[in-house]
DNA sequence: CATGAATGAGTGTTCATTCAT
DNA sequence: AATGAATGAACACTCATTCAT
């Protein structure tokens, strides 16, 4: 016989991720000033006042979304890269295919267009993003390029820069897609454009090309 | 001898540049939303209600903003890729500095971000930028891209792909700066970003190799 | 053996009077508009829902707070009046007494200023309070007078304006305790400040002064 | 020809003056929490929106209401004391007239009440009134008091005490005025009263009383 | 009986917009 | 043309009240 929760109670646990995606929604959207709590809290399917019950104002609602939306999936990155075995094509594959499915392929693929477009608003949350996110984002990159280096993988390339080209156009696409993709239609299939980038970024990093041509 | 116009009068004449250069700013730091028209008006040295003698609405404002400032300076690139001479790489690397000098480096290279943030809130603004700004800049880097291909310059690669690849590394350049370069400190010096983007961009670009290994 | 009520039995019966006693001190301190029924709960170690078991709304809680607590003990000092024997001014210092024990010294001694204060807002209220307290608590007094001046005891002062002068400085001196005295510090220990004041009274209500000079 | 102020022009100048009146009586007769400051404002003939042209906030409109109400009034007392010419009966005498004048029958004589009422949610101001009204408001009395008994018109009586008894009746007129009055009707007329309380305490205070009876 | 999650009407505050000067 | 006082709609936030558990 299944315990049923008393949905009263499952209700309960589940409001702050249910207002919390809500939010997320809408601060993509038409940012932070833009968002009307009301309507957050009516897409959660509750109240105005509910909101209060879990959040102490709209500053604390955006900073959560914020905080509990990203960071804990960054750490299962980085015990990625520490444990794989395999070639370290396969392991920016895997990483690439994580991050399509953790966040690139869910609402918080909205994120990073939300952080641009607020940070100038929320300076300090700026800088925890920059510390928890992007710095820990980017060792998890440089890690992985100096595993292929380390390994004759990869040509010695610069580093830094290589973690850029192989973010921007990640970046691009997901902020496309809650920008002007809204409304002018994508340009590309996201899958189609990952694998095509991915295919020229890993090509460009490969040491002997097999037949004297890149790409 | 000049005939110099009293600065009243000049005034006069300058009062919607300046309140557009004023309102870039602001909209660029705080958002649509966040922005506050007094701020505005005090940041070009007026009041408020000599903002609506020249604005119908903070809505019209936003408007010019976007459209007045970017246009133009497109037209310009239009000519120059018409009636270039010399080598795509070239025309390439006069187009960027163009739009270094014009945009990259000037309080426009606010506006892809500000695009970013409101393209939600204002979908017929990101329809009209999208067509008159980013389908005409695509427009000038494709004909570039053909001009190269066509005159065996360049290796015959996907063009719509290496737009991508071309502009990606320059829109992150410009909306890092205006959001979380802010308040997390440069990666990197833009000169020095664009240059080393330009070249392994380029590289890839360029046919025949001379060492027979592209990057 | 005492039969004991078992705690929580007693707790029932006394949740009234524990969340009146709460309710009245934070009315007191913050005013009825000012006080959350919340806090008023949490002082009465009960949650927020158990206070409607008792009182159907704040008003109703508030009236509650006003009538039970005044009422009975005016009730005690009438039979007092009646059925006392010995001087006039022993009658008068132990109606004070009474008064100081179990109102003066009581928190029912916020309730004249919590009523000053509301008196506008509760208009009934305020009607009854006149009618329940005031007028009868100038009715104990002003037999008390009659009783002295028919005993040849007091002189035959204006009794309407001696009452006046009698009550003003009890009342002032509650009225500060639960106000400005919070602050700024007590004047006068109250024994005192209720004896020097009553010694000025009587001694200018009493007939025939000993050495002819009073004070 | 009279010259004529603009209407717009004058009203900007009287604004606060005509809010921190129409703040005043609503204060006084709904207390702080109670009073909405879209009533202020439509008493004093103006949007809501207005009121913050002249205010921060609620509370520091408050706070306005009562410093800029009742503290230059007092400074005025100061200087009337110290150049007092005449019996120290005739100053006092003079002393509550002003009072009655430019306080006791204006309504600024609703700041008492006010202040008694709200000083609990408002501590640091109520420190404030108790110093620039309150202490100065007793010195004025005691060095008044000290001049009649330097004079010897006075006996040498207990001076403190003897402030009580002056003020206490004459708080209570306007307290009452304010809160219970409102309802019940005025026991006395306020000048009757005031009249008889001061023939009493000035009874009370004459040395050598001509006849041999004490009030 | 008791709880506390949920509600929504109400209020303080902001700010785009207007218009008399 | 320019000002800035005035407006009022809109929104963040509070809290008395309800009710399922």
């Amino acid at each position: 016989m299944e315990a049923v929760t008393p949905p009263r109670q499952r209700r309960k646990e589940a409001r702050p991720a249910e207002l919390m995606a809500a939010a997320l929604e809408l601060f993509v959207e038409k940012g932070f000033a833009g968002t009307r709590l009301e309507d957050v809290a009516a897409r959660a399917g509750v109240s105005k006042g509910t909101l209060y019950l879990y959040f102490d104002s709209k500053e604390a609602l955006f900073k959560s979304v914020i905080q509990e939306g990203i960071v804990p999936i960054l750490e299962e990155g980085a015990g990625l890269v520490d444990s794989f075995e395999g070639s370290t094509a396969d392991l920016l594959r895997t990483l690439i295919g994580e991050w399509w499915q953790h966040i690139g392929n869910t609402p918080l693929a909205g994120v990073p267009k939300l952080m641009i477009s607020e940070a100038g608003n929320f300076p300090e949350l700026a800088t925890y993003y920059h510390d928890a996110v992007i710095v820990r984002g980017r060792d998890l990159m440089r890690r992985t390029l100096q595993r292929g280096i380390a390994s004759g993988e990869f040509r010695r390339v610069d580093v830094e820069t290589a973690i850029d080209v192989i973010f921007a156009p990640v970046l691009m696409l997901v902020i496309w897609r809650y920008s002007l993709g809204a409304c002018c239609g994508m340009a590309h299939d996201p899958q189609t454009y990952l694998q095509s980038h991915f295919d020229l970024t890993l090509g460009g990093l490969m040491a002997a090309p097999p037949h004297g041509t890149v790409r």
